[in-house]
RNA sequence: GGGCCUAUAGCUCAGUUGGUUAGAGCGCGCGCCUGAUAAGCGCGAGGUCAGUGGUUCAACUCCACUUAGGCCCA
């Protein structure tokens, strides 16, 4: 059909969107459309964004499309409304995530290995497989269509943006909010490090283990003993404290242990620890028990002479439960986090009793040096033997032990640096006042709870690639100083050439000491990753070392988006800063998304093999049909399950149902040379109103939702009107008029109208859909338009025209689609097919605003469901009949012997008044000489439709086809079908849709007569220029048998349309 | 153990301040329409609105508890 003259360029129809994608992408590059966008948006209003950078480690994911297509939808359209939106790309390059798989790939594994491996070449690798995986991100970045300049992208590994951090690290030092404690991790004593809680939960594991009841001999009452109870022996010689709750009952209790007599203290509830008899001699609150004092456990360590500090005394402990054990709580405070919260709060003695390998230090003298798990035994008999061993058993729990070397992980104090995050704790949580959540819940809830439990926030990680923590401590005299920029760091000694932040290279670097003259060293420590993202409000731009003018207009962001897991991790880090080196929260909007979950509902996860590979979907079915899943199926705050089919359903629906509402448009103007640029009249239908007040209609609602950041209903609310008001109605009810309109101004007028909806669609999609919306611009709207700009994504996002919004149209419009649904029920059930023309149609039940204006649209009901006349009777009684039949089952319960009149009673009392009545409290009826009062139960009502009419009717409405067929319809309806047997021949054999035939026929007697009547009619529509009441013997021909009648049909094509 | 979210048809999801007969798409069955045609439309079957209790004239909707799943924290 097209031809070198053809205005608009076809559409493709076919499912090829990944291909198309591929070209659109291509063109994209070609006029730089992102770069050039961006530059004429320049001087207009600044919106701000921040990319939350992706840990270039492992491949993306479908949830990772999700949050992309988030950010990328945000700021094209803030874009298209006239805003300048920079979108400035990032990767999160440090980490221990990194480091393993180095370590993977290098076949070493842990500290001592990657030492002798050499720090420098190990980072070195680590820099390398970040930038690895970075081209994966970058291409996927592409493909999906989310525009983000990735040429001027920061790394957090570039000496600039570690720069900046070591700045911002000073600004926390300066004011003493940095400093050095103990924090409990999960260690590896093998490996010398501490794991992340991810690591530990690689590797629990149920074992069988020595669990021991101590006797904590009290030093005021010789022969008792405080029990408790603990699975990790190895923490006894650390013990400093007992702890108890304050408000829970706690007994002494008189035992017969061997020869002697003793006395025991534990919690009442706790009483079945005790072995055999006992007798309970007193009983008293936790409270009453604090402060007491008993004998270190072991005669050759005590810590409190060791430290100074006073312990081996009763505390009370809110964490002590009596869900186990003997409700007192043996408190080590080296190795439990409720031992040293507790530890700290009372000043207790801290000493290490376990070194970093995981041995005993030498003041536990007997085990001095041995692995302290593999002591346990002896500790164990040691206790036994000097009688402080009240029982020892096996028990079974889950324990953690190191995924890489398997040895059981100690939970150990270990020395960390922290920054004091709760001094400004208030000014978080006002600041979070401020910030737009969506859903509003994550901030007002979540969030808030987050800061409101906020604990100092611990910095230092003792690995090698990751920004190193720039304190440098004096050898001598330990006196530290804290390194601010590289030219406080240059005035150091033993700076190499060329400059690398990076371990070991900035180790080099030495400071005399200012106070004792020494050597200042820099502590090995890097620090957390997550520091590095929380900076990159400032690191971007190296601030305040340059661009000291841009941070003003770039902080805060206007818009973030990240996933909900980022609660504690961005989205706080990004507070945490951006508050203490600024005062007010770091972004104004944050719009959060949940997990994409696999069909079952589970979580992806490598191990369970679940995880969907984006590329594949990609290959299948387009960016634009997997983006437009993600946003449109459900909220992207809520847990969605992935189903590849949805992906496929949005291709075929909303992407098919637009390209074929592009090419129906494309074909017929083409073939009419309809030129949008030249002056005609036209004149509006009032089906061209109505779909334009939808369109309106719809710009405002998408308008509002986007600014209200609610992607997903204004994605839906375009896929309607695609869908149901464009394709389903306007375009389906316009069909003859594009190409057999005898009215060119109305004509015209049907072009203009979808011509402007596609191009504003096209534009409202933009944001969701850029490849599609991109093809329909460059097809349609630029041919159309030469004056339009270059990529849709340039132009400005539609705004709704109020004048072209007519409330009252759109109703009585969609009365009119409620009174086609159901006249085409009524036409089904009394199987009278569309193509008959029936006489009368009657409606009934509108509403007072529906009936105001349904007379302008009844010209288009008629049309649709092919009657004469429509008409409104007063009310459905007109139309249905009422019939009362008695419940049998029900009423014959209750009747028994009087059933038979009871029932002929029923029926033969006036339907409409016993509906009413068993409605409305019940209906008194006397038979067999008893009164019966009938309810809804007791009658089925039953309602038909009256002949001739055959009714449907949904809540409000009921609408009936009156089935009297006259001579006349008949005969119509004969023709009608005759010639849609015509259309088909025409086509199967495969003629233009503008060619012109020789038509040949024979005829059964009640056929002919129709066509004789209507034999113009059949003409136009079938465009013949003749009609031979004889087929010829050699032509193809066809032999049709229908509705009684017989008819044989041949065609010709007498000269090629056009 | 604490906080938050989710639970509606076989599947994926809607369901406005509590108010007629709880909806859509997919899938299934039956029809229809068709020069947008490898489309389109209608009808039907399919629901204890996770469960229990409460508030109310009225609860999918509000409250409490329980169960299951998810996320975050301990």
């Amino acid at each position: 059909m097209s031809s070198k003259t053809d205005l608009f360029q076809p559409v493709s129809t076919r499912l090829d969107l990944p291909e198309t994608e591929e070209r659109i992408l291509q063109f994209w590059r070609e006029i730089k459309a992102f770069e050039e966008g961006l530059e004429r948006r320049k001087g207009s209003p600044l919106f701000v964004f921040y990319e939350g950078p992706p840990t270039a480690n492992g491949l993306p994911g479908v949830h990772h499309v999700l949050s992309r297509t988030l950010k990328d939808i945000v700021c094209r359209y803030k874009s298209m409304s006239g805003f300048y939106v920079p979108r400035k790309g990032g990767w999160d390059t440090h980490g221990l995530p990194v480091e393993i798989a180095v370590e993977r790939e290098l076949g070493i594994s842990g500290k001592d290995q990657i030492e002798t491996f050499g720090i420098a070449e190990f980072n070195r690798r680590c820099r390398e497989s970040v930038l690895r995986y970075e081209s994966d991100w970058r291409r996927l970045t592409e493909r999906i269509g989310y525009w983000l300049d990735m040429d001027h992208a920061y790394y957090t590994f570039d000496n600039s943006y570690i720069e900046t951090v070591w700045w911002l690290l000073r600004q926390y030092w300066d004011q003493g909010f940095l400093y050095q404690g103990h924090k409990i991790v999960p260690y590896c004593p093998r490996c010398g490090t501490p794991l992340s809680s991810h690591e530990v939960s690689l590797g629990y594991e149920e074992v069988t283990e020595p669990s021991v009841t101590v006797k904590f001999p009290l030093v005021d009452e010789p022969g008792a003993f405080v029990l408790a109870w603990t699975t990790t022996p190895w923490t006894l010689p650390g013990n400093v404290a007992l702890a108890v709750g304050p408000d829970i009952a706690y007994v002494r209790a008189r035992q017969k242990r061997g020869p002697n007599e003793e006395r025991y203290y534990l919690a009442k509830e706790r009483l079945p620890q005790l072995e055999g008899e006992y007798v309970i001699e007193k009983e008293f609150k936790g409270r009453e028990l604090a402060g007491r004092r008993y004998r270190p456990l072991f005669d050759f360590i005590d810590l409190e002479n060791l430290t100074g500090k006073k312990g081996y005394y009763i505390c009370e402990a809110d964490f002590v439960t009596t869900e186990d054990g003997t409700g007192v709580v043996h408190t080590a405070v080296m190795y439990g986090e409720d031992d040293y919260q507790l530890g700290l709060r009372l000043d207790l003695p801290q000493k290490h009793t376990v070194d970093p390998q995981g041995r005993f230090t030498a003041e536990v003298k007997p085990w001095a040096g041995r692995n302290v798990k593999e002591v346990e035994k002896d500790i164990i008999a040691w206790l036994k033997e000097h009688g402080l061993l009240y029982r020892a058993e096996m028990t079974t729990h889950s324990y953690p032990f190191c995924w890489r070397c398997d040895s059981p992980l100690l939970y150990y104090a270990w020395k960390t640096w922290y920054i004091a995050t709760t001094r400004y704790r208030d000014r978080m949580l006002e600041a979070n006042g401020r910030i737009q959540w969506h859903p509003r819940e994550i901030g007002a809830n979540r969030f808030e709870n987050w800061l409101e439990n906020n604990v100092d926030w611990a910095l230092s990680r003792n690995r090698y690639w990751g920004t190193p923590l720039p304190i440098w401590r004096c050898e001598g005299c330990g006196q530290d100083r804290c390194v601010g920029s590289v030219a406080e760091l240059l005035q150091g000694e033993g700076a190499p050439e060329p400059l690398d932040l990076h371990r070991p290279y900035v180790d080099q670097i030495t400071f005399p000491c200012e106070k004792c003259g020494g050597r200042a060293r820099r502590v090995p420590e890097v620090i957390d990753v997550w520091f590095d993202s929380g900076s990159m409000p400032f690191a971007q731009w190296h601030y305040p070392f340059e661009n000291a003018e841009l941070l003003e207009s770039y902080f805060p962001a206007d818009y973030i988006s990240e996933g909900m897991d980022q609660t504690r991790g961005w989205f706080y880090t990004l507070m945490a800063i951006g508050v203490f080196a600024k005062g007010t929260a770091p972004y104004k909007h944050v719009l959060v998304n949940e997990l994409i979950l696999d069909k079952e509902g589970k979580k992806m996860s490598k191990s369970r093999g679940n995880v969907v590979d984006p590329d594949q979907v990609l290959n299948l079915r387009g960016a634009d049909a997997l983006r437009f899943y993600l946003i449109s199926t459900s909220p992207p705050w809520t847990a969605t399950r992935f189903d590849p089919e949805g992906v496929t359903e949005v291709a075929k629906k909303l992407m098919g149902t637009l390209k074929n509402t592009a090419q129906f448009f494309a074909l017929y103007a083409n073939i009419d040379g309809y030129e949008p640029a030249r002056k005609e009249r036209s004149k509006p239908s009032l089906l061209d109103r109505w779909v334009l007040s939808r369109l309106h209609t719809l710009v405002a609602t998408c308008r509002e939702a986007l600014e209200g950041y609610d992607l997903t209903r204004g994605a839906r609310a375009i896929q309607d009107f695609v869908l149901e008001d464009l394709s389903n109605w306007y375009v389906r009810r316009s069909r003859r008029r594009f190409w057999k309109s005898g009215d060119p101004a109305d004509k015209r007028a049907a072009y203009d109208t979808l011509l402007g909806c596609l191009e504003t669609v096209s534009r409202l999609l933009a944001p969701y859909t850029p490849f599609v919306a991109e093809e329909l611009h460059q097809s349609l709207v630029r041919p159309a338009r030469p004056e339009a700009p270059k990529s849709v994504h340039w132009c400005d996002y539609p705004v709704a025209d109020r004048a072209a919004v007519d409330e009252g149209l759109e109703r009585a419009m969609y009365a009119a689609l409620r009174i086609v649904n159901l006249g085409r029920a009524a036409r089904n059930v009394s199987s009278l097919r569309v193509r008959q023309p029936l006489r009368r149609l009657a409606v009934a039940g509108l509403t007072e605003k529906e009936r105001e204006r349904i007379g302008e649209v009844l010209d288009l009901v008629r049309d649709e469901l092919n009657v004469r006349e429509i008409v409104f009777p007063r009310d459905r009684g007109d139309l249905l009949q009422v019939a009362v039949k008695p419940n049998y089952p029900v009423l014959g319960k209750k009747a028994g012997a009087a059933m038979k009149e009871l029932a002929s009673k029923v029926q033969s009392a006036p339907p409409d008044e016993v509906r009413a009545k068993v409605a409305d409290g019940g209906w008194e009826v006397e038979a067999g000489g008893q009164r019966f009062t009938l309810t809804q139960e007791d009658v089925t009502i039953q309602e038909s439709s009256r002949a001739p009419w055959v009714a449907q009717a949904d809540a409000a409405m009921t609408v009936a086809v009156d089935t009297t067929l006259d001579e006349e319809l008949r005969a119509e309806g004969l023709v009608r079908e005759f010639a849609h047997r015509i259309q088909m021949l025409r086509k199967s054999a495969e003629f233009e849709v503008t060619d012109r035939i020789r038509l040949f026929w024979e005829l059964s007697p009640g056929l002919a007569s129709a066509c004789a009547r209507h034999e113009g009619f059949i003409k136009e529509e079938v465009l013949a220029e003749e009609v031979v009441p004889r087929v010829p013997g050699n032509g193809p021909s066809e032999e049709w048998t229908f509705d009684g009648e017989r008819a044989r049909v041949g065609i010709e094509r007498v000269h090629k349309g056009g």
